[in-house]
DNA sequence: ACTCCCATGTAAATCGTTACATGATTGG
DNA sequence: CCAATCATGTAACGATTTACATGGGAGT
């Protein structure tokens, strides 16, 4: 259901390829709504017949170095600008390693888990790793900058608080792992 | 994917029939891996066909108070455990309420997300009032119980930090939007 | 008798993932 | 020229969501 707004959000900040899309999912806002090319080209062929974006007119054949590019219209604007007041009711979570760790509780098995939960750690480390730096890089400026920057900020930081909690909850189960007899 | 694993550890904590286990699931392990009752009983027909759970005998006939419950095999019990060890990769996080403030950010309708992120956070409260009130009721004693309890309580903290992370970063926003010039 | 809820299920639509196909183009 | 990559797409499947169907039992 958000794919869609994604897009245009991300179409707002720039306008951009099919291409050009998959890559700022991968290292931008889909970090937040992640979507491989295929999702997205089905997406953009749908906010195309929606009148939501228009694509740019080519200047010469379409090739390698001269793709289809998508802009936000008018009334996709406005659709967005809508859709940011309504009330947002929260994504459930969905956490397999929370899974394995009841399932651990639940067959006694409760040492076999131990790999799973450091190699989810390991994981977790290494995006909290990704965003400081692109916070380094993006946001380490003294000056306040403008409202936009503040709130890419913020998003960012909520990406590095979640990672952070994982860390730190792994770590304490494995704590509390080595506590108990080797069974 | 971990929706059959979810349903062969809640079926290992105790059997159960469909309509228990949905419930289950929207009071206790659905927390971490939601399911509405149309994907478990699918779920129980499957995993009925590879032998990994099997249908305890009704003593009477099928009725409402006498409904089909099952039960996890060992062929059920020795590939969840066997799940338990395997590295887990993080689920990619998915949040509407992030891809709404880059909206916000991109778009410069940054006031206009107040109302989201009021409700929100309300929810993540709420959820949060949720959590802590299970944990008092039945984590609170003071003598640490047997590992089992003891990684139950941590899933369930689990949840309680991640939710707490999320009310503080709504928090921070908000009053972030406080301090900028109404537009 | 009527209504509500229980327990199970079917159906359709959408979303997401994985695998593969194609032509064009750049680099060596 | 050949391989790798770019840019776009198709196809199929699995997972998830939403809506509806049904037959029975419980309560009033």
């Amino acid at each position: 259901m958000s794919l869609k707004f994604a897009i245009l959000t991300s179409l707002t900040e720039r306008a951009g390829s099919g291409i050009e899309l998959a890559r700022r999912f991968d290292k931008s806002i889909g970090y937040f709504w992640p979507a491989t090319h295929q999702q997205i080209y089905r997406e953009l062929d749908r906010l195309g017949e929606s009148g939501l974006i228009r694509e740019l007119p080519l200047v010469g054949a379409p090739s390698r170095g001269n793709p289809r590019r998508f802009e936000v219209t008018e009334d996709g604007r406005t659709l967005l600008t809508e859709w940011i007041c309504e009330p947002d009711e929260p994504d459930p979570m969905r956490s397999t390693m929370a899974v394995r760790v009841r399932a651990a509780a639940a067959t006694g098995a409760v040492h076999e888990v131990r790999k799973a939960l450091m190699h989810h750690r390991d994981q977790r480390a290494a995006n909290l790793g990704r965003y400081r730096e692109i916070e380094d890089r993006d946001f380490a400026r003294t000056d306040p900058g403008d409202a936009r920057d503040l709130l890419q900020h913020r998003v960012l930081r909520l990406g590095i608080e979640v990672e952070q909690a994982w860390v730190s909850w792994c770590d304490e189960v494995l704590e509390m792992l080595d506590r108990l007899p080797a069974s």
